[in-house]
DNA sequence: ATTTAATGTTAGCAGTGTAAACATGATAGC
DNA sequence: GCTATCATGTTTACACTGCTAACATTAAAT
């Protein structure tokens, strides 16, 4: 028989809504709906929850930790242009294969990251990461560090975006002109274009 | 007296849906109260909108207009460089400026715009602006043309992305560290940082 | 003038986030 | 070991949501 007490609630609510999340859309994730899933009563999360955007955090919390590992090159080796290519690509791809995750990382759900520490502390530790690779690139000043950082972030970022609502449309307009097949080739050969962006960007 | 019939209801609908979105966000807004702000009954709206999202769409729509309007530049004299960093510029600022409305029309709140033909149109026609500036740059194949195109939207997109969500948090952390004060200094910057990358992106 | 179609209203369903009051049971102090 | 406390779960309830079906009104078309 099942004890009055879960146990193990919270972490349980959280795996199961990045389930969700992922599967459905934020949108779709509902807290009543999670609590049945978990066989418990409709109120029962707001013991973990304070409220829905609480959860969200959780969610988005774990979607940065994945990013990070998924952007984290070994820091023993040299760093080189290439490794910063593909820290872009493997960035690029995390965002397009957990389209819905990646939502709720960078959209409005969450308003506020300051309001979660946790999510606060996931979300920087990403852009140190990224900030630690382009340390080991070359002996810039911590500024120039932090400029490149950003744009190659903002770069990736911006492709993500761009990529997803392309592609969208282009599942149902599979004519091969405009803005559509010119992503698709950029989505096809991201390597070669992270290179060529960067390689200006690393000259400057 | 008032008339049974409205007589103009879908475009105050759809302009007060604008105003209330951009104010709280799309989130905010429902068609309930939408109605009431109106003073019409609360399914009045689903006469001229099947769906809340068919709602999102049309406000999206006027959004991709706006951004149109905000980024054309003047067709007749020679384009350079310097213009389309201006070009960069105005959608930086438009993104900023109306985050709310920039959420709709690049979230996921519209799933697919070739469900919404005016929607499509509107947004292809964006792109189709900054094509023909690029085109008016240099005599390049359609295809470099479009790369370019593509490139300086994800590099704009992205940043206004980034800078959103680093501004959000820069409000309740002043202190100067970190991404926060290198995001805030990009965006003081936005003319230099975006003639480097173009710079980059033209010579190539 | 009469039919038809567009537009508006009323009533109602199923679902939502969240708060308040209460129940249960694990844990800490005596 | 007994008891008080507190974290965690439940019940009930409220105000709100998107949306549908059935009905009312009026403008437009025949």
């Amino acid at each position: 028989m099942k004890s009055y007490h879960h146990g193990n609630l919270k972490q349980e609510l959280i795996d199961c809504a990045c389930k969700l999340c992922e599967r459905d859309g934020y949108t779709k994730l509902s807290i009543r709906s999670l609590a049945k899933e978990s066989g418990v009563s409709q109120t029962a999360p707001y013991r973990h929850f304070e409220t829905k955007e609480a959860l969200y955090a959780s969610v988005a919390t774990d979607g940065f930790k994945k990013l990070s590992k998924a952007c984290h090159i070994d820091a023993d080796k040299k760093i080189t242009k290439k490794d910063l290519v593909e820290i872009g690509c493997r960035y690029i791809e995390f965002g397009l294969k957990n389209a819905n995750t990646y939502d709720l990382m960078f959209g409005t759900a969450v308003g506020n990251f300051a309001e979660y520490p946790e999510l606060l502390e996931s979300a920087n530790s990403t852009y140190e990461n990224m900030r630690l690779s382009f340390s080991k690139l070359a002996s810039d000043s911590d500024d120039v560090i932090a400029f490149k950082c950003i744009t190659l972030w903002s770069m990736v970022h911006g492709l993500v975006g761009i990529l997803r609502k392309v592609q969208v449309v282009g599942d149902d307009f599979e004519e091969g002109v405009g803005p559509i097949s010119t992503a698709s080739f950029i989505a096809a050969n991201l390597e070669d274009h992270l290179d060529k962006v960067l390689t200006g960007l690393i000259q400057n």
